[in-house]
DNA sequence: AATGAATGAGGGTTCATTCAT
DNA sequence: TATGAATGAACCCTCATTCAT
């Protein structure tokens, strides 16, 4: 990796493997581990099932590199954001924002995470890739924790780990369980009023969760 | 189902149906859709397979069954729930407290939603029973806010769908990513004393969801 | 096994079975543990893929069951025969002449040996079946010896497990490479009279090992 | 190769081809030709798939190719051979000890000719290499047999070629099939002491088949 | 009501081999 | 000389399902 390839054939290799990873990260997505047919993805890749145990080894190493690929992705993301730390309640807001956009726009990462955990995490847990990945999890968030609460506009006793799961909480069960909320509920969750509508209500949340009791959310901020 | 059988082999068919269907529960939330073999659940339940497709006709239709029968249980246990309107703050605690407990301790329910939603809710709206159970999905919510509305003590301009996601999403997602979580908050979230903060945290948060902002949420409760 | 299946469909199950493992003896024979397509078995049994895993479980016990099958037959063939113990020598040429001929008239047998052989009787070790098979492999051998010890005919100090190995060694090996003796001695050892002058010369040496050196093998016979 | 190659270059070439070759004997040897694995050959051999079939052309022409080194190998070692025809019991004696030896040395040897034969011999059919080594199989044991005769000490109406397949079986059946042998006979063939004793019992078995009737084996060659 | 026997299609994976550089 | 990339066919095996009793 740290030498880079050059020729023609070695950047083709490089394109095929991404078009498989690609193609794996779309059915996964889609079917399922278990119903992720080596097949489809070789297909969808445009590619042959050799070419797949060739590069991956095996559909479980495979999906392993699938998992740590949407991190990664994600990752990226996350560390293009502009966070202005002088305005913590407004550079939260731009997280949750942030974090809520990615989940709309990236069902598979969803989807895949959802999988994941169906599995009990036993691919996250035996990658070292994935403990990389994951090592600051809090790490966008926590500056701005501590600038709010520098400031006097967050409150003290709060547990970073606890603002985390709220958002992620927030932003993720909508999309995860889209399908089935939209039949108990009797409304289009997909539909993109009621999308905003969410956003803005958690938006609001997040705030008068961080926020000390006296203090007015949407008062705040303008 | 509406005429009582009697007898000691309609009693045993049902058992035998009872059988398969809770092994059905078990083996498709252990390991999925595709995943759970029809194998799998016939020997759980000490039938065999033509059991099976004698009482369900085929595993799409018991995995709509399954789908159907976890979320009446929820339902029976939900119906139980004693709540006084009186106190609309302690109710909703209360609301908040009952599913953050089932889904801890019916891990299997989350992870049957969890599937049906990789399966975009294909069963769930295939189901007449479904969309019968489902019907008042906010049926329990509704007075709770409706009395703490009448009584001034929640804001008037909630949206009910909102306040119903936001406590679903706040116990859901703790629980159905709670491996990849653990991971990558470098905690496990299985442990008790974290599932009590927790609890707490969103007991609170929820509260501040629904009340007017000046008024704090643990000072009222009080 | 004990309780005798009666039924149209359990003979015919029986027969489905037999049918597979006699395929399976032959194109093991012919083309190998690993050569031994489960696809050809299947095909020349008449049957199809899937039931053999549904009455042998896998390739490597189908492939063990084939080794206990052609053992059961040798012994039971061999169990046949008639030996007059009051002339051992004769009783011993009688036996030499019938593992010839066993071996002569069942080539799958030798290669199927052979095979077992070449994996390290690996098979035959984890088998306890086979242990109960070989139990008595120098059980017929044994009687004509100690007969031929007691009237003096034969020396007192025979090995009788070298008098089988003799045995076994003389009649298995013409035939189980005979196709590159052939090759090597340019001389076509399938040949019929090829055959009769090496079963005429091992039963000459084989009475010349068990005899006293002083007592002519041809003479004592005639 | 009659044209002996110069310079770093051919030498590696060589090289190669040798480590490919001799892990070929024994990959075969070990897991059969069907279960010989190009990939495990050329991994055996620190080099990979491509070089072997840019040496051998293929696997089939690698196995040939096996075939005849192994003979040639023992070919060479049977040469070295210094028997004294004076006294041709003895040398005899020496030579069964050598083939003895060697088969108990050379297991693979022993194997991939046992392989061969499963395949009917066609390998050995095909190549005009295998041919010419073949040639003399009774090469040196001719003139021994044909220096007893002339001394009397051996019968004269022997036929060589019977010879050779006694000496033949005795040694390489206990071999081939020691596995299968240990296990229905009880006893560790592999074990150093039945292996002495086996020679013992052969090599005075062989004599007895090639002397007249009268004279005792033991007692000659003493 | 219950169950052994049977099946075709397809599961993940590996095979020997060839291409292009 | 040497090697990464690529392939189609086939491998052993398992799937959900149905048949016949």
């Amino acid at each position: 990796m740290a030498i880079k390839k050059t020729g023609i054939r070695a950047q083709q290799a490089d394109q095929t493997r991404a078009r498989i990873l690609q193609a794996a990260v779309k059915v996964f997505a889609r079917d399922g581990y278990s119903g992720g047919r080596v097949d489809s993805i070789s297909k969808v890749a445009e590619s042959n099932d050799r070419m797949l145990y060739y590069y991956f080894g095996s559909k479980e190493q495979l999906f392993t590199c699938v998992l740590e690929h949407i991190y990664e992705q994600f990752n990226q993301a996350e560390g293009k954001l502009k966070l202005d730390l002088a305005a913590p309640a407004q550079a939260l807001r731009e997280l949750v924002a942030f974090i809520w956009n990615y989940y709309v726009k990236h069902p598979e990462f969803v989807a895949i995470l959802s999988i994941e955990n169906l599995h009990q995490g036993k691919h996250a847990r035996q990658s070292s890739e994935m403990r990389r990945l994951s090592g600051e999890a809090v790490g966008v968030l926590r500056p701005i924790i501590e600038a709010g609460q520098a400031q006097g506009v967050f409150r003290q006793d709060i547990d970073l780990k606890h603002v985390y799961l709220m958002i992620a909480s927030l932003c993720y069960f909508y999309n995860s369980n889209r399908h089935t909320l939209s039949s108990f509920l009797g409304e289009d969750l997909s539909n993109e009023g009621q999308q905003q509508d969410w956003l803005a209500f958690i938006s609001d949340l997040v705030l008068r969760g961080v926020m000390p009791d006296s203090v007015s959310a949407e008062g705040f901020i303008n």
